[in-house]
DNA sequence: CTTTTTTATTATCTTTTGTTAACGTTTTAA
DNA sequence: TTAAAACGTTAACAAAAGATAATAAAAAAG
């Protein structure tokens, strides 16, 4: 185990909560690595996905499968949690699939560790409220967004906002998906806006 | 105070975790009634709202306001909880409204108080995750539905589905404008469906 | 009880998106 | 290096939603 990428983990995670030595101690034994090449899934809807991972390298999608479409939620980044979060919390097949978009490298623990925390130690117990809270805020970003904004409005704030990466590194196909539409329509809206 | 409503918020709260007389205690002091008639706000955008309230009686509708229109994400009903959780929780002026469709009982707390119970007690700290994952699994269903249904869809899951209460109880221009249509674009989609 | 106000439907026209297909470019894999 | 696959744009037409206005029905207010 590299030193060095634990360390990152233990960082991130202390960007929710202090985590002193004995509480790290408590998830470090249990941390293990993965490696994906390119397409492979971390999480696969129809499985009972108990881990959750940590990106040190490479992007990730986020998607639902109905009618045998995907629909794109999310999109994950070095440096960020991965996992079926709500599957892993309820015990129930997963509902996504998160697939590699590059090759990817990954620190992984089971999500039945973390709940055991919760009873050992108050700190994990609060780790695990402010994840929630923050896991919330982002969803609660995301669904005023569909709610709110046209497809055009939400394809400009993703060009002017916080989430250039996804502009930067992820095929536009992907991104008209995780806009809620077609990539037929995406063009037309970037010819739109151009020839403004 | 009546005891009988402070007890029926006590089993609301015990929903999410066991709580004793001890932790119970600890919020019960701070509790107090609010009446709301009807067209009243109980949240007001860009004001810092601090409490937390749990309805009695009436129903509640919860908005955004972009560009001087109304986005509506919830309705809520007797024995929920309702109030501008993340604003609270990150003490920022408020982002939406919450509005009394009907006149309004409710019991209410300050949400300072309940994070300082966080620090108090292991249990609260409990209660304030599983309160976080009740509301993030709430935010991910809508977000789902809203990237992955039509608007017709989203309809045809509310007759179906398991929120008959916004069918029976909610105005239909509220209904439209929660599905994030118009209120002459539900009307035609009932149209279609009742010459299926 | 009568008068407003609110609510729901319908019609017309415009705008936007979906669908399908064609085409060229870029990337990937053999 | 070459063939195949993936990607992005454009066009043509269909389907759906927005905007506006007229009308009728239901609810609220006096």
């Amino acid at each position: 185990m590299d030193e060095k990428e634990l360390l990152k983990f233990r960082t991130a995670l202390t960007r929710f909560v202090p985590l002193n030595d004995e509480d790290w101690g408590l998830l470090s034994p249990f941390v293990t690595y993965r490696n994906l090449a390119k397409g492979e899934h971390w999480i696969t809807e129809g499985k009972k996905e108990q881990y959750l991972g940590f990106i040190l390298e490479g992007n990730m999608r986020h998607y639902y499968i109905r009618n045998g479409e995907e629909k794109t939620t999310y999109f994950y980044f070095e440096n960020h949690l991965t996992g079926s979060y709500f599957s892993a919390l309820n015990g129930a097949a997963s509902l996504v699939t998160i697939e590699a978009l590059t090759d990817c490298r990954l620190l992984s623990f089971p999500y039945d560790v973390l709940v055991s925390l919760y009873d050992e130690s108050h700190a994990w117990e609060r780790f695990g409220r402010i994840l929630a809270e923050y896991l919330a805020m982002g969803l609660e970003e995301r669904m005023s967004e569909l709610l709110m904004l046209s497809p055009e409005e939400r394809y400009v704030k993703l060009i002017e906002g916080n989430k250039k990466k996804i502009i930067e590194r992820i095929p536009q196909h992907y991104i008209a998906n995780y806009l809620g539409i077609t990539p037929v329509s995406l063009s037309r809206i970037r010819k739109r806006l151009t020839s403004k």
